[in-house]
DNA sequence: TGTACATCAGTGAACGCGCGTTCACTGATGTAC
DNA sequence: TGTACATCAGTGAACGCGCGTTCACTGATGTAC
């Protein structure tokens, strides 16, 4: 699905695509719809029309179809698309935390985790809608999702590096990932009442917290 | 805004108010936006159209104007009755659990929490939005987000009530609040992986993990 | 090297539809005298 | 008690608009011979 850069892009006049490469015109669509998805201006509803995301785009509404059935099609491809690149955000955070600690290591998973989502507010907004439907189409959320469970699992079960003793693995992954995840929902509702500091000290302060229940071996 | 009965509403012909009595339709409306909200058949996104918003109050659309400026304005109403209902149900809950310790009435506080979530699943999405808007409206959230602040730290800080050593009661009222959010918020779409049986028993979980941190005194 | 043809990546016009919003209206009910 | 009037709670028709979708088309580029 390649990078999707959420920046302030350009959606003027699209040149046309050369001969072999119109899957290109796929992957730009993607990308007009993380744009408006996320586009803090207007703070759109989830809700876009095809001539919306063709004119950001830079192409005529029929051009959509050869590449998709329709928006849903596009919010799915973005989701997707957002996931992959989750993932891939936080594997790299790991491996660059490598030569810490366990909880180091758990730290920089949830940071980037929290990072992202604060990035990326488009993908992650159709990625974790309240509803297990993209305008209006189920889908099959759990796959992607699978992908995650398997990291905050593994990071969290790397613990045992420093000695520390997890109990049920599952369970202080499930904790710490919802905790982090309510939070980031929750917070612009409280940002102004909760001064915890910002969510990366929230994490640090989790992970110090399962560490404690843990206890060292 | 009155109680607003999520169940399969009849959706036909309404009767005109009697004279002095117009106000009712406004509820009427609220009503029936709730109804569209949450309708698990049709689960349509958060996008409702103001003639759809009259068909599904049984009035025809400019009668909306009479009462709403625009959808929105109802969406706002909504929330608003939301949060109002779920303050309820959670004073009730502690009410009826004022017996038993602190503890109980916590686990019962985030229970009514959770009931409600589920239950009211059109009232939730819109109260929690993931953006701080309302169908492109920046609304102000914090307020009435400041009620169930204020009922979060209360029933932690009752821990004290069994002797518990609760330490920074804002920071414990915060993590059990975000987890059991999250976890809502998250479990459509890991249900069958993380098999941590019902959300009361991770409710119960929580606290009891909040306990055994706190220590007693 | 030239030429005919096929394919590809879109365009532009057109359709019928539901939308938000306005406006003048209707008819039941209350109120003043 | 009767009657004229005001108000209230909506209705129904109409407007212009953007929408999703279809269709025939265009013109550039590759391919076969």
């Amino acid at each position: 699905m390649g990078s999707t850069a959420e920046g302030p892009a350009p959606s003027g006049r699209r040149e046309r695509n050369p001969r072999g490469q119109g899957d290109r015109l796929r992957a730009d669509v993607v990308e007009a719809l993380a744009r408006l998805v996320s586009d803090d201006e207007r703070m759109r509803p989830v809700s876009v029309s095809l001539r919306e995301l063709a004119r950001e785009a830079g192409v005529t509404a029929p051009a959509i179809y050869r590449h998709f059935a329709s928006v849903d099609e596009v919010a799915w491809a973005v989701a997707l698309d957002g996931f992959a690149r989750l993932v891939a955000t936080m594997d790299e955070a790991v491996a660059e935390a490598g030569a810490g600690t366990g909880a180091a290591r758990l730290i920089a998973l949830a940071q980037a985790y929290c990072r992202f989502a604060t990035e990326n507010r488009g993908h992650f907004r159709l990625m974790f809608g309240v509803e297990p439907t993209l305008f209006g189409v189920p889908r099959e959320v759990e796959p992607p999702a699978l992908e995650l469970v398997e990291r905050w699992r593994r990071a969290t079960s790397a613990l045992r590096d420093d000695g520390v003793a997890v109990g049920d693995v599952d369970s202080a992954a499930m904790y710490l990932w919802t905790a982090v995840h309510g939070r980031l929902v929750l917070s612009p509702l409280i940002s102004s009442v909760w001064e915890l500091g910002d969510v990366h000290r929230f994490v640090e302060r989790l992970v110090g917290e399962i560490v404690r229940v843990g206890g060292k071996r």
